[in-house]
RNA sequence: GGGCGGUUAGCUCAGGGGUAGAGCACUUCCCUGACACGGAAGGGGUCAGAGGUUCAAAUCCUCUACCGCCCACCA
């Protein structure tokens, strides 16, 4: 007999099934199975950076619907959770939240204590300096923050109520993590995948790192064209350029224009000096000259942008730096040759030590005072290279770092990796544009070497000679049975301690990984790849990879890409992307204005089910508005589920599902419905449109509610015992939808169905079998249940429009309506006036619907 | 500059050759024996614009406009 609460209720819902799912292990993966019998998801690691957004809880949400989906379906679901902990975010969080910057020049030290008072996430920026730290205290700092953000992670990923195993859960500053990075760099290394190259690179002046060609960002920013004349030499004229960065007319090497250009034509091959400093620099020809840019002729300088970078190379100029890592002009003056202006070494000291804007301000007034600025600058807004995390313009650098080769130089591979993105099946399918678009853009292999301290080091040393220079030509490799290693503090084979830093002795590579160096290993290290092989095997490759739109250049052309080169064959078969949650009214969210949404403060207003409902009608990969009238809607179909369950158990009492009993033509009706509802929710997660299951199941729900509930909610009673054949089929069918529509409704809203789940069946409802087509077949051509809920709702109307209680009696009723219809009408002639408390129903053929009926007249009121 | 989406009711969005849909908001009514954390009903739309294909177009094709995003060597 079911158990069902008296007033039941939505509350504590969440605490306390997550708290039996944890104690029954009922996401629990079972690695007895094999790969046949597995779904294997590769979940995104959220990064762990202090704040929990409505963002992070869309796609994790439409996820879990998948796997909840594929496990009813009999699948044992491999669902792990990782933190991205590592890289850039942490440490900046780290120095603003103790007032801490790491100093690598200090010895760690054991006792450190951060300040008693730290100045937090305030969101104010300290006046105080801050404080220098050794750098494996800053990681155990960044270590000890990142684990306190975890925990608040899991709690908000345990109420929402994802349905991941929390045994499973890595991080990726993690040992495994680490092992994984610096073995699958190692084996890139031996394959000549991996390489080191001295080379001018995108640098972030205020991080002071390089920066790769997937963490760039255009952004529009003023700027001026400032018309400079360069003296002509060799009898030739003045030639006037213009340039958005006159502070480099000192790094100038060449000036370029397009071969077919005929105003410049007669100049190529000749030279011209540069103002102020008197350089001589030639003219040169070049097909990416633009003709229709500023005069036609453009300085080339070491370097300005990525494109003097090309000619550089292609045009194979020499080299004159300005540039610092600081952002800051070089002292002292660039390699100019002798044959220059005699003042250009004191011009030069008057904007060394600048920053690139002062240096411009400056060079400005003096290219003013030599009459060598033409006009005044015209100002524009042109698009920019920012790192995306970064606050100044990149430079560009000339730096040694480490790369992979990610097909930008290799047209096979490229080819290759465009093949391969291909026969993934992405949802929505459109976004493979987006990943071919990067793929095809690509211009430079992956730089994967970051200056910075936080992250996975290189495995690797490097000899120093006995001039005390280190040779990076020749590095020295760990061996793979010593990962992970530090090499800051750990000793190259064949070594000693005493020898580090001295000629003869040996020094460690200082830079550590890309975080997306191990981001790109997660299905490696989620699966056990060269740790746990037996696992491996059952899980990899892995079947889903669910992530944002945004870093499909970065996250999945890296997965992709790394598992191409170490296993020669695809880390995932299906991609979903999820699409982008816009604030409401696309106005900016902020805390000065009250109108933040915070994902706890949403799941208590609202209920886990009711936020889950909002996200998982976000369409797959389509923008989503942040709407709380949609989580409204969801509590509402939550307590709907949870009244109507309690109304069917409590008129079915023990019936059976059995399908036998199911003879009264409605319910066949009914039946056959459930069959489409079934095959519709079925095919609709089977290609991964988790929103239009659960339209399809609600729309059908609330139908059913409505109607049929009302139409055989007598007969279902079997009060005056009439019927008994009648109510039996009632009440089978009762049951068959009820546990279908539990079901149908699991993977959405896994509160609420788990609870009447146990009013009634053994067992967790997340663990059930999937509902299946059972073929039913209708007794009339038309459907008797949507005739009868047509006229019911025509019933309806007449009363509501004549402002009578539903409970008014129908003294009659004509229905006229096409044979075929009257006929289906007349196989449940009993259920509908019982429905409708219609006294008599009568019929008359004709070619469309219609109904009028006479009320009993309203009874006095009793004074 | 190249590409991908979008434009449907006041709002948020489904639909995708055959009489325009849902929820919210609004109006009216109903405390009916599951549900007032309810329920019933109603008003409201030249489906961005123009052309084309078709017996029939919101839907397919072409172009235009606007919005968003991705990519691009950005002097």
């Amino acid at each position: 007999m079911p158990i069902v609460p008296e007033k039941p209720s939505l509350d504590d819902l969440e605490s306390r099934w997550g708290a039996r799912w944890e104690a029954d292990g009922t996401y629990r993966f079972d690695r007895s199975k094999s790969r046949d019998e597995i779904y294997s998801i590769d979940t995104p690691p959220p990064t762990v950076s202090g704040s929990l957004h409505m963002g992070s809880l869309f796609g994790y949400v439409h996820t879990d619907s998948i796997a909840r989906y594929r496990r009813m379906r009999g699948l044992e679901v491999f669902y792990p959770m990782g933190w991205d902990d590592n890289g850039l975010p942490t440490e900046r969080r780290v120095q603003n939240y103790f007032g801490v910057q790491c100093d690598p020049s200090l010895p760690y030290d054991p006792a450190y204590a951060p300040p008693e008072t730290p100045p937090g996430d305030s969101g104010k920026k300290s006046k105080d300096r801050p404080i220098p730290v050794p750098r494996r205290n800053f990681v155990e700092l960044c270590l000890r923050l990142t684990a306190e953000d975890e925990q608040a992670f899991e709690q908000l990923w345990r109420r929402v109520g994802l349905s991941v195993d929390w045994e499973l859960t890595y991080t990726s500053i993690g040992d495994d993590a680490q092992r994984a990075s610096q073995l699958a760099f190692l084996r890139n290394l031996e394959r000549g995948e991996a390489y080191q190259s001295e080379a001018p690179t995108l640098w972030d002046v205020d991080f002071r790192t390089a920066v790769a060609q997937a963490e760039l960002e255009d952004r529009e920013m003023p700027g001026a064209y400032h018309a400079i004349t360069f003296s002509g030499t060799d009898g030739g004229d003045a030639i006037v350029i213009e340039t958005t960065r006159p502070e480099l007319v000192p790094a100038c090497v060449a000036l370029v224009a397009h071969p077919d250009d005929a105003r410049f034509a007669p100049r190529f091959g000749q030279t011209v000096r540069t103002p102020l400093f008197g350089v001589p620099v030639p003219v040169l020809a070049h097909p990416l000259a633009d003709p229709e840019k500023g005069s036609g002729i453009a300085m080339i300088c070491t370097f300005g942008d990525t494109t003097d970078v090309v000619w550089w190379r292609e045009l194979q100029l020499p080299t004159r730096n300005v540039m610092g890592r600081d952002g800051r002009l070089l002292e002292p003056s660039p390699p100019w040759g002798d044959d220059v202006d005699d003042k250009a070494d004191a011009r030069y000291a008057e904007l060394a030590g600048k920053t690139a804007k002062q240096a411009q301000r400056r060079i400005v007034e003096m290219l003013e005072e030599s009459g060598d600025l033409v006009g005044d600058p015209k100002t524009i807004t042109h698009p920019v290279k920012f790192y995306e995390k970064g606050d100044r313009p990149l430079e560009i650098v000339s730096s040694r770092q480490w790369y992979i080769r990610n097909g930008a130089r290799d047209p096979d591979l490229r080819a290759q990796l465009l093949d391969r993105g291909r026969v993934l099946a992405w949802h929505p399918s459109t976004m493979y544009s987006r990943y071919e678009s990067w793929v095809e853009g690509l211009n430079s292999d992956w730089l994967i070497s970051r200056q910075r301290f936080f992250g996975v080091p290189f495995p690797v040393w490097y000899p120093v000679g006995s001039d005390g220079e280190p040779d990076f030509e020749a590095p020295i490799v760990a061996t793979e049975d010593r990962l992970p290693v530090d090499p800051s503090s750990d000793v190259p084979n064949g070594y000693a301690e005493d020898q580090r830093g001295v000629p003869g002795g040996f020094v460690g590579d200082p830079d550590v990984m890309d975080t997306w160096a191990t981001s790109s290993l997660t299905p490696q290290i989620a699966t056990g790849w060269e740790t746990d092989p037996d696992l491996f095997a059952r899980t990899f490759p892995m079947d889903l990879r669910p992530q944002g739109p945004e870093i499909i250049r970065t996250w999945l052309f890296s997965t992709l890409l790394r598992s191409i080169l170490e296993h020669g064959e695809m880390p995932w078969t299906d991609v979903s992307i999820n699409g982008w949650i816009l604030d409401p009214d696309r106005k900016k969210m902020s805390k000065s204005k009250g109108n933040v949404v915070t994902p706890i403060g949403v799941l208590e207003k609202f209920g886990s089910d009711a936020v889950r409902y909002w996200a998982l009608n976000g369409r797959p990969g389509v923008d989503t508005a942040l709407d709380e009238g949609q989580m409204k809607v969801g509590r509402r179909l939550a307590i709907k589920v949870l009244n109507a369950s309690k109304f069917v158990l409590g008129v079915m009492g023990e019936a059976l599902a059995d399908p036998a009993l199911i003879t009264t033509p409605i319910d066949r009706a009914v039946w056959v419905e459930l069959d489409a509802l079934v095959d519709d929710a079925t095919a609709a997660f089977d290609s991964y449109d988790y929103a239009r299951a659960l339209e399809r199941t609600e729309r059908f729900f609330w139908s059913f509610c409505d109607d049929y509930l009302e139409l055989v909610k007598s007969r279902a009673y079997g009060t005056d015992g009439s019927d008994p054949e009648g109510a039996a089929s009632a009440r089978a069918t009762l049951a068959l939808t009820l546990a279908a529509l539990q079901r149908l409704f699991a993977p959405h809203l896994p509160f609420v169905t788990e609870e009447v789940w146990s009013w009634w069946r053994e067992g967790s409802v997340h663990r059930a079998a999937w509902p299946e087509v059972a073929g039913a077949t209708a007794w009339s051509e038309a459907s008797v249940y949507r005739v009868a809920s047509e006229v019911l709702g025509a019933v309806r109307k007449a009363k509501s429009d004549a402002q009578r209680s539903l409970r008014t009696d129908v003294l009659s009723a004509v229905v006229r309506d096409t044979p075929e219809r009257l006929a289906a009408l007349a196989l449940a002639e009993t259920d509908v006036r019982e429905a409708g408390r219609i006294q008599e129903l009568i019929t008359e053929p004709a070619t469309e619907f219609e109904l009028t009926v006479e009320l009993a007249p309203p009874e006095e009121k009793p004074s």
